[in-house]
DNA sequence: AAAAGATCTTGAACACCGTTCAAATTGTGC
DNA sequence: GCACAATTTGAACGGTGTTCAAGATCTTTT
């Protein structure tokens, strides 16, 4: 078997078994002497294959990301409006959130270790669900410029982020999880409604 | 000098230390012994006077929180309607953010060990930031009774927070630190419209 | 097919981390 | 000044990510 091949399973074989005990404990208790010993490989072999930890960490959140998107896109898809197609993608992204919590969590709480940047393919991943928002918000705002507008899908994004996060309750005492669902719908349609308004006060 | 005296000064100058050390290096690079070499005092001191680093953390977190609500007081001290108000109280948690970058992360990236809650008193600390929000927010909806109150604060610091923390750019190349900014009063203000506009046509 | 060489894999060893606790130091009452 | 309690200390411990010399494996040559 090619070298190249072994080691494509390889990589597979750590990501998953990564992915696993992210899911399962946390991106804290993550340990490489658990994840090559799920591998059923030696402990340098993840070095072999991967840059450090980080970089498992990386393509553990990029696969995360991508089932992220799968899962987001497929909630707005049957939105017979824009407005309902936003919300659908709020709700979406709070329902993923709630049903892989560490796997979500690690996409935000992982950092480099000093003066690394995060790989730019990895932010070009985070910036490819900027899109999707941008598209029914295009259709809300055509006077909106390419610029403006992934600047106005970005801050969208942030805030449900934000409720999303915090509804997680960490820090407050949240109210229960189909009050959170409540208040996020509210507050999506609450600016999508005063984002019409400025505009049309700004013209 | 008394014993109980002497641990007060201690427990100071190591908060102090570690506050230091986070501003400058952010939470993920603290470690025991720069805080009790720069507080100048013994490796095990620290743990005659914390449980564990955690510990450590929580108390300038602590400090930190305190300081931010100062601000953020401050800034919607002189608004001149609630709407203005609650504008100012974001910018103002974001100038404050972005004054002090690694203790504002520090409040929302630190955790504690698996198992151990955050102890409540700081749990209080934090739900004592959505009543600033709650008093301009109950001059707008003087229908919401206590709890939708609270919750709706909650749902609107959680967006703001959200934008906040985007905007500071880990995960997006981010718009200039102006554009944020007019992002920031955008959504609040559209939110607040929003929120308006949904209220009334319940009624 | 066997030897020689190139390549890849391994896990003991290293540096560094938070935390502990026996020993040294300091404080207290007489 | 002495015995005893209370407090402080930092070497030592277990656990972490990472490295790299030594061993195992695969490839080529004769």
């Amino acid at each position: 078997m090619a070298t190249t091949e072994r080691r494509a399973k390889l990589k597979e074989r750590l990501i998953e078994a990564a992915t696993d005990r992210i899911r399962a404990d946390g991106l804290s208790s993550l340990r490489a002497r658990d994840i090559t010993t799920d591998a059923g490989c030696s402990l340098g072999a993840l070095y072999n294959v991967f840059a450090d930890i980080d970089d498992v960490v990386v393509h553990v959140n990029s696969q995360t990301l991508q089932h992220l998107r799968g899962v987001v896109h497929k909630a707005g898809h049957d939105a017979s409006s824009p407005r309902e197609q936003l919300v659908a993608l709020a709700i979406g992204y709070l329902h993923f959130a709630r049903s892989e919590p560490a796997l979500w969590m690690s996409l935000f709480e992982h950092r480099m270790p000093a003066g690394v940047p995060v790989p730019q393919w990895h932010l070009d991943e985070h910036a490819a669900l900027l899109e999707q928002i941008a598209e029914p918000l295009a259709a809300l705002h055509p006077e909106l410029e390419q610029a403006h507008l992934l600047r106005r899908a970005r801050t969208l994004f942030s805030a449900v982020h934000g409720v999303v996060l915090m509804g997680l309750g960490d820090w407050f005492v949240g109210p229960g999880a189909s009050a959170v669902e409540d208040e996020l719908r509210l507050i999506v349609n609450a600016m999508i409604s005063g984002l019409a308004a400025d505009s049309t006060m700004r013209a």
